[in-house]
DNA sequence: CAAAATATTCATCACTCGTTGAATAAAGGA
DNA sequence: TCCTTTATTCAACGAGTGATGAATATTTTG
């Protein structure tokens, strides 16, 4: 009596409130649960099994629907990018809008680039929050950074780098290439999660406050451009610059 | 008729230039062939077999030196951490005395906690840079994060955010606690020399080029560190603040 | 040298791994 | 309705997993 017309999912129009997630379509059932455990244990730390008992299926259904488990691993991480990425970047065309005749301020284009990433993480659901602990630990693996950081967020990086040259002239491009290198890592430390700064604050910084960073890390890094691109004194200062202390390792 | 006195691998004093490291006690070689091995595919990523093949001896050596797998891992993750921050502390009261009566400015302070993990990383030899892209993994893993580095560095940190505190008078401890947060982000995913700003910059910079990156870390975390205490307006600027484009996820 | 402690080898255990093919069920189009 | 396509289930394969206990080799100690 309760449920009349379970037949035909695709009207799924009135989806009940209760049991919603198991209303979905098996293919993305698996993407979420593949996403909440990946993001946990990285790819080798996880099995398909793992993840099609999460998910409620059949473990058949990884290789059917996707390849096998690496082929899995790429379209969590691909799905998520193709709905973000537009958005970083149709937010980074309208900061450039909004400043014109002139330039934007740095912190305006660092914020278009961090803001859609910091709000969906903070906001979005429990999936976004496991996808970005997924790029986080995907930007710092020399197996899977050079492949899926590359292929999904480059165009978009690029685009992002001209306008920072764009905002910085006379700066020398090598400056804002490594700029970019140390914000995306400050970023995607951040994205991981890991409590440690809140265990070396005392509980007075919760590395789930993405508010925080927020505000923080926009203003933190665009100074951080404006030192590279300003100065000319390339080492730090004085005295502990000349004192190498050879290391003795092996 | 090659070898004359091999029985006793003691007395291995003068030391044959060929094939020393096959001269080298078993735990250490697997210690190194872990370190090289886990660094590139991570801890679930490589098996015991991988290691002990790698490192020329038997399967069973891991369980008989280090009780297992994990514990391996353990060991590695230390090993070098012991090397390593007693010479990162000495640099830090060396900078910390030569200031006074005053406090050290922050680049040399960033400096003397970079440096020595910048110097090894390019200069110390293939396990240093092994060591340190695991590092890079580690800090952004859940799973291992939050175990190991706190473990192993947080002493280390506390000392170094107690002397930002100094050098940064009146501003609140959250701010230092944050622009740490983003200081070992940068770090750590440039030790994980990934490759990608080689391709982002088509060639212009090297992730292996470690010697600039030493060049502008300090410089720009402590622009970015005055920046967070001097500044009052917590966000962005003006407009895109303001339009939070609410994201539209699961 | 002999005895004790340490180090290494070998074979094997009970599981888990990702993937597959055949059989079954459901959905869509005529 | 029948037929085709798509989706799901089930059982199983061979290869690899970490760990272990007994046997052997090596080194250290007395």
């Amino acid at each position: 009596m309760t449920v009349v017309r379970r037949k035909t999912a695709a009207r799924k129009a009135a989806k009940a409130p209760v049991a919603q997630a198991a209303a979905k379509p098996a293919k993305e059932r698996i993407l979420d649960a593949g996403e909440r455990l990946f993001a946990r244990n990285g790819f080798h730390g996880v099995s398909v099994r793992d993840i099609t008992k999460a998910a409620g299926v059949d473990v058949a259904l990884v290789s059917y629907h996707f390849g096998g488990k690496r082929e899995l691993f790429a379209a969590v991480f691909r799905r998520r990018a193709e709905m973000l990425n537009p958005e970083r970047l149709g937010m980074l065309e309208q900061v450039r809008r909004d400043a014109l005749p002139g330039v934007p301020a740095l912190e305006d284009i660092v914020n278009a680039f961090t803001y859609p990433m910091l709000e969906r993480s903070a906001r979005g659901g429990a999936g976004w929050k496991s996808y970005f602990a997924l790029v986080a630990q995907v930007n710092n693996s020399p197996e899977w950074g050079p492949v899926l950081m590359t292929e999904h967020f480059d165009p978009l990086v690029e685009r992002f780098i001209a306008v920072l040259r764009e905002a910085l002239p006379g700066c020398d491009a090598r400056e804002i290439y490594w700029g970019y290198q140390f914000l995306t890592g400050a970023l995607t430390l951040t994205f991981a999660e890991t409590g440690r700064i809140d265990k070396l604050s005392g509980g007075l910084c919760r590395s789930s406050d993405l508010d925080s960073v927020h505000q923080r890390l926009a203003r933190y890094v665009a100074a951080g451009f404006r030192a590279l691109c300003t100065g000319s004194t390339p080492a730090p200062s004085g005295k502990t610059r000349s004192r190498p202390r050879r290391p003795r390792g092996p």
